[in-house]
Order: structure tokens, then sequence, then C-alpha cells
DNA sequence: TCTGGGGTCCTGTTTCGC
DNA sequence: TCTGGCGAAACAGGACCC
């Protein structure tokens, strides 16, 4: 392990509902839930606000609803936060080009590597100012953990938030470490925490007390060892930038348990195609075609078939994920269905079969995007649907607003922009033909002369 | 209370080819 | 020809993460 906390982890604070509220004036300092909204959602993002109540994250809509039944409930536009955590990695990149992305909101920083720190002072500097930076280019606030491996600056980050930064100096790690609970180390989730639990260990110091051979005898030799050297603070894992994607998969769970055999195989064919664009839009194809049921008593199951060669064609997937389907008992019905492609080759290289059945019809999946299906979905669905809650859109007159909600043939729309004052409500014809979709706003005003990616000069 | 969607990694067992 | 052993790959399930 390095003698310097010059490993940076990065944590966007309640990351989608800031974004929203930052989007939307009027959602300041209220409680904001951004997750599924159908009745077999979960909570994604909750704003501190909504926390208050009890509200976090994974947890059953219906659930949140009870707690804080006046909070803002809206869906993720993962597009529009996808820029925002575009503009925070660019900020990141500029400290040094090993970044390691956890997800949109997430990421971890090698700074010695970039030069952009090289002890605890430069580490420190560089910190505040990233974060006074993030502030300045997204408009939101980003908690930044200093330490010297990933485990501990993930830590750190997360005792700084909301807001703010830690840095764990070297040397003091065990000692701040051991009294903690076993559920704060990474890996360890609710079925280890149980199962540590019942061998009487609850503390990070209990854990090491137990000593690598009884870790490895409770756990496993993977999880053993691993678990091990965390409760000793020890932690080589290096930053990674670049990881190739092992595996590509859709699935949908249903608003209500699907019962008939026909549509069950319909609803997997649809989630093969689904599967296969994605593939196809990554350049990617695969070898393997995993097949998932979860059944209305939430059991789950997999079934797999590897094939000859890798394939990203619609016709070979659909072929293969349906009959991988009828080794599956699905009477009871089931909640979700999901379709997955692994094995996964960087070239697009076409087996003989997969060739052969391409050529017996199967009209082809993709390029100008949604299919029949897709279209006939586009008629039946009611002007209503136009309007997404939570979704941008622009009036010819009253300019730039969201949905704040849409039904009986009108849609609410409230006007107000980033930096505008929290705006009034308006109601209008969902047919109004001065409303149209709008994109969502930058949420800083673009400075003239400000560079492109949106790093200050 | 009733549990999303997209992934990664690990483990135990079975199958397959040599 | 039959059998055994072995390692790799395939397969299923489960934990975990954001």
């Amino acid at each position: 392990m390095r003698n310097a906390p010059t490993i940076l982890h990065l944590d966007m604070d309640a990351f989608f509902a800031s974004a929203e509220q930052a989007s939307k004036p009027s959602l300041r300092g209220k409680a904001v839930i951004v997750g599924g909204l159908g009745p077999r959602g979960v909570v994604a993002t909750a704003s501190y606000e909504a926390r208050v109540f009890g509200v976090h994250s994974a947890m059953p809509m219906a659930q949140a609803r009870r707690l804080a039944p006046n909070a803002a409930y809206l869906v993720p536009r993962f597009g529009f936060y996808r820029s925002i955590s575009e503009q925070a990695m660019a900020l990141l990149r500029a400290l040094s080009p090993l970044v390691e992305p956890l997800s949109l909101d997430e990421a971890f920083v090698d700074l010695e590597a970039g030069g952009a720190a090289w002890d605890e002072a430069s580490a420190r500097l560089a910190g505040v100012k990233l974060r006074a930076d993030i502030r300045a280019v997204t408009g939101l606030t980003g908690s930044v953990g200093l330490a010297a491996s990933k485990m501990l600056a993930k830590i750190a980050s997360e005792q700084a938030k909301p807001d703010g930064l830690v840095v764990i100096e070297p040397g003091t790690e065990r000692a701040l470490l051991g009294p903690m609970s076993v559920r704060t180390l990474p890996g360890v989730g609710p079925a280890t925490g149980d199962h540590l639990r019942r061998a009487g260990i609850h503390t990070v110091d209990e854990l090491a007390e137990a000593g690598e051979d009884e870790l490895v005898r409770l756990l496993g030799k993977a999880h053993g060892h691993a678990l091990y050297a965390m409760a000793l603070a020890r932690d080589e894992r290096p930053v990674v930038a670049e990881r190739e994607t092992k595996s590509v998969s859709v699935e949908d769970t249903y608003d209500v348990d699907i019962h008939d055999r026909v549509r069950v195989g319909l609803e997997v064919q649809r989630l093969a195609d689904r599967c296969v664009r994605r593939l196809r839009g990554a350049g990617l194809s695969g070898r393997t075609i995993v097949l998932k049921v979860r059944r209305y008593d939430f059991s789950t199951l997999t079934r797999s078939e590897t094939l000859r060669g890798p394939t990203d064609d619609p016709a070979v997937v659909r072929e293969a994920a349906g009959r991988l389907l009828e080794s599956v008992d699905t009477t009871g019905g089931v909640r979700l269905l999901g379709v997955g492609v692994s094995g996964l080759a960087d070239y697009t290289q076409e087996d003989l079969f997969a060739q052969a059945a391409g050529e017996r019809g199967a009209e082809d999946v993709g390029e100008e995007g949604e299919s029949e299906g897709a279209s006939r979905e586009v008629e039946e669905r009611s002007l209503e649907r136009r309007w997404v809650a939570g979704h941008d859109v622009r009036h010819a007159e009253f300019g730039h607003g969201w949905v704040q909600g849409s039904g009986l043939g009108r849609v609410t729309v409230r006007f107000e922009t980033p930096d505008s004052e929290p705006g009034r409500v308006r109601t209008f014809q969902v047919d109004d033909p001065s409303l149209s979709v709008a994109e969502p706003l930058p949420l800083v005003p673009r400075r003239p002369g400000a560079s492109m990616d949106g790093v200050p000069a």
C-alpha cells in the first residue's frame, strides 16, 4: 500500500434527486424521490429531505409513498444524468489518466499516477479544487474521500457525505476501521453480514481476530482471503481505467404476473430483440445466451446455452432463448423475464448457423430502431403518454417547463428553468399544438468562451 | 413491506475431450 | 476396447454493487 492518501473517490450526493432539484427550482428543499413509478417500482435515489422520512434507495416505492406521501415522485432520466456525469468525469480525467468510473455518479482516481498529488497536502488541495470545479461546472455537489487504497477512499467519501471531503491519513486506518460494522466493508452484504453475525463477528476488529483460516472456512476461499485482507486495511487493488464489458442483458418486471404461456414466449422474443439491439449498438457479439425467469414467488432461475461461435443475429438469439424457455416451468406465473448474452467477442463474426438462420427470413432488428411491434405500440399509446411526468417541454408562448402530471385529456406543466425562480403551473389539452417535448437545459448556464467539455480554463 | 435493472464475481457440479 | 483420471468449459445459482 502506498504511504500517501493519493487515491480519490468521488461520490455525487443523492445524484439523481439532486439533478432533478437543480433542474426544477420548485423542488429545491423538498423531498424528491426518483425511481420506478409502477406498482413494483423501487427507489433509485431519495433526496436528503426525503431520507428524513426514512426513505432510502432500493426501498419498494409503495413503502416510500406511505412514508413520504407528499414527496415529488419522478422517473429517472438517464440521458440527462449521463450528460452531467460526463462533465464530472471530464474533470476527473483532467487530474489523471487513471480514472475508474463505477457508475454514473462514482469514480476512483489515482492522483499519483497523474502527477496531480504526491502527498497529503497536495492530495487535499486537489480534492478541494475538484469539489469546487464540480460545483461550478455541473451545479451539483459531490463528496470526496482520499486515502491510500480504494477501499479506504470509498469509506472516506461515505463519511464525507453530503458535500464534504475526508482524508484518511496513512497509519490511522486500522484504528478507524476496527470498531466499524463488518457491513462497512465492500463485499459484505446482507447474506455475508448475517453469516458473520451468527458466528459472533460484528466489527472489523472481530473479523481480524477471527483469523484468515476461520474466515476461509466460513465464507470460502476467495471471499475469506479478500475479507481478511480488508479487515487489516490491506487493499492493493489498482485503479483500472478501461474495463471491458463481459455481458449484455435486458430484463423486464411486469406490473402483473404473466400466466399465459404464449404471452411469455412473445415477451422473450421481444427481450431477445432488445438485447441484440444493445449488443449491436456496442459493436459486440457473443456465444452464450442466457434466459432469466423470476416466478410469482420471487424464485429466480437461469438457463443458458452456448453456441459454436459468437453471434449478433436476432433470429439466432430469439431461437436460443425460445429453446431455453421450453425447459422452464412457468405455471403459477412469472413476474420478470430477461435475456442476456455473454462470452463476448469484440469483433462481429457470424457463425455458419447464424448466417443460415438469418437468410431464412427473420426480418432484421435495429437499423431504423423500432420495428412493427413498437410502432403499433406507439399508435395504441394515448397522447397522454407523450407527456411523461418530470420530462421537459416547451410552450410557444410560455417557454420552457416540465410536465407535472397528465390525465383526463389534460397535461399540467410547471414553467421554470434551472436559473429561474420557482415557476407557476398551467394546464393544457394533451393535443395542444403549441406544446412540444424539449431537451433538458444545462444546469449551469454556458459562459461564452468556456471550453467545450466544460472544464474551466 | 414486498422487493428494478444492469452488471461483476465466485462456487459447486456436470459434461466433455483427451 | 474399456476405463480412469484430469483439466477445461459449461451450467446453475447466489451474493453483491450502484
